[in-house]
DNA sequence: CCATAGATGCACT
DNA sequence: GTGCATCTATGGC
């Protein structure tokens, strides 16, 4: 059945991402598309800004792939990542402020056979469980970059869902190695659906035959 | 549950 | 050329 809440508009997103993102937690985010709708309740996020966070994509000042999160609140940045994945997230505070929210796990509450299909037949609460599913249950992809989360007309909205009971926690964000002590990740206490937890694993590099 | 390796395209240095 | 805001398969416990 039909999710309900009040959809989010320009101003919820016109704040800071580290105000954003515990906010986004127990929200639902829809995506319509030719196939159908999927729904998918939000319970890890993680927030990146610009300016003074070397962990965020615009760290470095503007470029073509981060230009959408220099722009306006409430659009979807999306980007491609180890030559396979996609990964979402939604743009806040003002035009000219680089700050974000990455949407990293859910729980599918509609279209679930959908995105089942979408996912290869994973088990349910492994369909949106991680960045790069996440996007693939809701059918986000390279043409998604850039749309506008508060236009109804751009297939995707964000309900506001009452806080639930459940307490919000804080901690290292996932896979980052410049700012990885920042506490900028944020999901529900309990949930199946958060992903599991990994540092950054960094990669040694090829040993070269040794010098003689 | 945990740890590791490989896949793979591209933005940026 | 280097390094990813990752996932899946595989193997061990």
């Amino acid at each position: 059945m039909a999710v309900t809440g009040r959809v989010a508009g320009r101003g919820f997103f016109n704040r800071s991402a580290v105000v954003v993102a515990p906010d986004l937690l127990g929200c639902v985010i829809e995506h319509v598309t030719d196939d159908g709708l999927v729904a998918v309740r939000l319970t890890e996020v993680e927030a990146y800004s610009g300016d003074l966070d070397p962990a965020s994509h615009a760290y470095r000042g503007p470029t073509p792939r981060n230009a959408v999160m220099f722009g306006a609140p409430g659009h979807l940045y999306v980007y491609f990542t180890y030559g396979m994945h996609f990964c979402a997230n939604v743009v806040c505070e003002g035009v000219g402020v680089a700050s974000a929210v990455l949407l990293r796990a859910g729980e599918v509450v509609e279209g679930a056979e959908l995105a089942t299909h979408r996912r290869g037949g994973a088990l349910s609460r492994e369909l949106a469980r991680g960045p790069a599913r996440l996007t693939v249950a809701l059918g986000i992809g390279r043409d998604d970059n850039g749309l506008d989360v508060c236009n109804a007309g751009s297939g995707l909205r964000l309900r506001r869902v009452r806080a639930t009971a459940q307490r919000v926690l804080a901690g290292p964000r996932v896979g980052v190695s410049a700012g990885a002590q920042t506490p900028w990740r944020f999901w529900l206490d309990g949930e199946p659906t958060v992903s599991r937890y990994r540092a950054h694993a960094p990669k040694r590099r090829a040993v070269k035959p040794a010098a003689r």
